[in-house]
DNA sequence: ATGCCACTTCAAGTCAACTTGAGGTCAAGC
DNA sequence: GCTTGACCTCAAGTTGACTTGAAGTGGCAT
């Protein structure tokens, strides 16, 4: 059994964000002794299948989502999926931009305006910018 | 010359949007008819390069800043190179999720912790979290 | 010339994910 | 048994990127 202390130690997490994980539901603690939270050792697993769903782009209230249906019986493998292939898009995206950047600052042309490549990453730069913007009004609901 | 809905409308950002943007210093208004608004065209070409950068993973901050230095002689290029290992280095990350992602659903062992490369996914996104932790401590100063 | 309504300003609100502070409790070492 | 200080709670503050609302102005079609 740990402490918070040497939970907040050992994730690297702080004391606060634990009892603020706690209070939203996304770990829970095995008792208290006197005031203080004890927790079962496997709060740290808990807690690095935490940071990966936020490193995924899940939201804190879709990560507390996941992890009760996982700990139901069936896994939500339709969701891990549909996740994997969000991520896919976001790592082409990604990589045309890190191309376009390196094109940006080898470039000699006069002016990076002028250049093609440079123009069509501008353009979905702002698709995919009408993208988030369309799926946040969507949540919004 | 563009009126300020004429700018939202082909850039699929909204007004009040574009006025922020105004207030931030990331772009500005030719001038004004009367009350109101009119901006170059070029405008749009500069919002394309602040949502180029806001994918990047850029604060608008950071966009105003590089923004600032693209219109001085010399492009900022050490800065964008930088920005372009950042980003092969989260491409890379995101990438190991994906993986990670894909095997978990496809993954039928009994629990996903006994699985190897699941662990070294999990401590992956432990070292990133903490990471991010420390970068947004420094900026904090 | 007049009325509409798209524009304007400015202050305040929102959201997520935390952090901070004040004031209180109690387990443990001396 | 007393102090110390790590822990507790609960409310409020913070940051970034906007949005919203109220109240005002003025361009432009009729």
């Amino acid at each position: 059994m740990l402490d918070i202390a040497e939970v907040a130690r050992q994730s690297g997490i702080p004391a606060s964000t634990l009892r603020y994980y706690e209070e939203q539901g996304l770990i829970r603690s095995a008792g208290r002794r006197g005031l203080r939270r004890i927790f079962e050792p496997d709060v740290l697993t808990r807690l690095s299948l935490i940071s990966l769903g936020q490193i995924a782009g899940f939201s804190l209230a879709e990560i507390a989502e996941i992890l009760r249906d996982h700990e139901a019986p069936a896994i939500a493998r339709e969701r891990l999926l549909d996740k994997a292939d969000a991520l896919d898009l976001r790592i082409r995206e990604l990589t045309a931009l890190r191309d376009g950047l390196r094109h940006t600052a080898r470039c000699t042309a006069p002016s990076h305006l002028e250049c093609p490549s440079f123009r069509r990453l501008m353009r979905v730069a702002l698709a995919h910018a009408a993208r988030r913007r369309r799926a946040a009004a969507r949540a919004a609901d």
